[in-house]
DNA sequence: TATTGTTATACTCTATAACTATA
DNA sequence: TATAGTTATAGAGTATAACAATA
């Protein structure tokens, strides 16, 4: 019942940090849609489709079960991201010659063209948003991050690797 | 601003930063649920019912429209959410006396002890989440954060007006 | 038996559109 | 007409459990 404010030199609560990064996350996620949208990407290529796209797009042929290693999630998650990217012909299932229980993911020959494109609009809607941040800002938000999570899966659908326009 | 990017490999990129910025929600949300549960908090108590009731709580009777536009969701959301609490008895909807299209939401009797239940299991489980950053950490990533998003929105559902066993 | 992937099911979060009741 | 809230519907992300085929 006591309520004890804590003084202002204590800092942010662990809550209100936690609650700012889901926020932001959630605000991310918008204006993602949103730019993707207007720059005529289709709304089914969302953020976690891509990484899909981009993951078999670096690796090549790649298991399913892999996939989900590298992103961290379930099979089943994969199995569902799968289901829909290859409902819109943008990737196909192969099966694995080394384990007839496995299954590789290929992209289509309509693919790479449409990722690139999404990729620059990504490119393009995460700069201007992250635009108000110094180059020592993102860094430092980068590590900072990184204390939180296990961080041991790649980062899929980066455009470090896909340097197209800029030199 | 000159925020451009000087060649090479000068810093993240922005879908870097964006990346780990969802991951980290992602993980946190996974921690949190995981972390709730082993302290015996139901599993329909989620993060953003917990702002909701945590914002009642705050704000006594409050309109359903002016708590959708606190936490930056539609009412539609609110509905939902405010359906699921009260489908588990934490809340109930009453009439404004002023305005007979609008509705109130209460606490009842039994929503307070649990809410105060789930601020603490919240309380450790984001504060064991958040203990590898130091505290000017936390205040470096809260503006940083800040920079990203608008956030006009109250934290709701924090911790700092609610201080119980700690002295 | 263990692993790879799937089907079936479920649940959360969020939303748009169309609607009711009231202002 | 405009506002507060709801119903109906949808879709994205994620998951568990049970299962099939294969190792």
């Amino acid at each position: 019942m006591e309520s004890h404010k804590p003084p202002g030199e204590a800092g942010p609560t662990a809550s209100e940090v936690v609650h700012a990064i889901i926020r932001t996350a959630h605000h991310i996620r918008h204006e993602f849609e949103a730019g993707s949208s207007a720059l005529g990407i289709p709304s089914y290529l969302t953020g976690p489709r891509l990484r899909v796209l981009g993951a078999v797009s670096e690796f090549g042929p790649i298991r399913m079960n892999d996939l989900a290693q590298k992103m961290g999630i379930r099979a089943i998650t994969v199995t569902q991201f799968v289901d829909a990217l290859e409902k819109e012909g943008l990737l196909v299932r192969l099966p694995d010659p080394t384990d007839r229980r496995a299954t590789l993911l290929q992209l289509t020959e309509t693919a790479p063209a449409l990722l690139e494109k999404a990729r620059e609009a990504s490119r393009q809607v995460t700069e201007k948003m992250m635009e108000p941040l110094s180059m020592e800002m993102r860094s430092q938000l980068l590590d900072i991050l990184s204390r939180i999570g296990d961080y041991k899966q790649v980062c899929l659908f980066d455009d470090k690797n896909v340097k197209s326009t800029e030199g």
